[in-house]
DNA sequence: ATTCCTTTGAAGCTG
DNA sequence: CAGCTTCAAAGGAAT
């Protein structure tokens, strides 16, 4: 299991996961030290070839694109036009750290489909590198609204690795974001795609936003009338809803998902993510360390952005609590 | 229309 | 403190 000391309750404990990754792979490390070197020189390879490939005659041109009206499709050209110009500029726009890795990794070609696999995992030797290909994808309608300003085949054709930022609302900004200080801009800006650095001009929401879709009531909170938990109720949920920063895996999965849905032609989410948490399970231990550390940094912005957020503000406020193991093995028997 | 399924990891809750 | 529960995403299937 990757997750290699389960946390020891400080907050943003993921540097603790990342030295024991050094310490528990430094062995493994060594092993793999010169295969490793070979599947760099192959990645290095690859990304400059989809990056000298990735010009003029753009994918983003070869695939399918959602069916957008007229206003949309101005808005993305535009959008990909500034952020051509912003990367030809150089300088403030950095690319993601993770940009470059515009191939599969793809284990076993055998088992390529299969969440179940013979041997429980794969050894990354057995890892297969092609060249990616961006899949024909039936753009899902929510991440078509929730990331509508830039739609994900111009995020991918720029292979920028969408990651979210957490506006207050889709107005714009909590005080929290526009007061960050120096240290803050520099990691969002030095590790987040430039797209995602929020300005305050910005009205793009964020998915990490649920509007509640409740009425606004003036003055519920003073109804006369309501007793006092009514009335808390009625608070929490005129308030946004604030989703929890995504974990490692979550985010491999964001990113991931795509590439089995065309692999496998499969949409069932519960056989994909099947799939996923076996390839997550086959990923080397540098692999993994990438998206711990991406999601440290998740949950580094969050906290910024949401000093007073706790997972306690959405705990138990789904509207219906999921069965647990114990009860559904016990449905399983009857 | 709503819930379930399925995964891992983070964090809250409970005894 | 250990162990359990909930919630993050996703979308087809089931209810």
């Amino acid at each position: 299991m990757p997750q290699l000391n389960g946390g020891d309750g400080d907050d943003l404990g993921a540097n603790d996961e990342l030295i024991a990754f050094k310490d528990e792979g430094e062995q493994e490390e060594k092993r793999n030290v010169s295969a490793e070197r070979d599947l760099d020189d192959v990645k290095s390879s690859l990304v400059n070839e989809s990056e000298t490939n990735s010009s003029s005659d753009s994918e983003a041109d070869r695939r399918p694109k959602p069916n957008l009206d007229l206003e949309s499709r101005a808005r993305q050209s535009q959008l990909f036009q500034e952020a051509l110009r912003r990367q030809q500029d150089g300088g403030l726009f950095q690319p993601s750290p993770y940009a470059g890795y515009s191939f599969f990794m793809i284990p076993d070609l055998g088992n390529l489909c299969s969440p179940y696999l013979t041997n429980g995992a794969l050894t990354p030797s057995a890892r297969t590198y092609l060249p990616f290909q961006w899949p024909l994808l039936d753009v899902p309608g929510r991440s078509a609204i929730r990331d509508s300003a830039t739609p994900s085949h111009l995020v991918r054709s720029t292979l920028i690795i969408p990651l979210p930022m957490y506006p207050l609302a889709a107005g714009g900004f909590s005080p929290a974001a526009l007061a960050m200080n120096a240290s803050m801009s520099s990691l969002v800006s030095s590790s987040f795609p430039p797209r995602l650095v929020p300005t305050p001009q910005s009205s793009i929401p964020h998915p990490a936003i649920i509007p509640t879709g409740v009425k606004q009531e003036p003055g519920v909170s003073s109804q006369p009338g309501k007793s006092v938990p009514e009335v808390q109720e009625k608070e929490d949920e005129r308030k946004p809803h604030i989703k929890k920063p995504l974990n490692a895996f979550m985010l491999y999965m964001r990113d991931e998902r795509p590439k089995v849905v065309a692999q496998c032609q499969v949409k069932e989410s519960a056989t994909i993510n099947q799939i996923l948490g076996q390839r997550w399970h086959s990923l080397s231990k540098e692999e993994q360390a990438k998206y711990y550390e991406l999601a440290r940094k998740e949950r580094l912005l969050h906290s910024k952005l949401y000093p007073g957020w706790s997972a306690r503000d959405n705990y138990g406020k789904k509207k219906k609590r999921k069965r647990t193991k114990s009860e559904t093995q016990l449905e399983g028997k009857t």
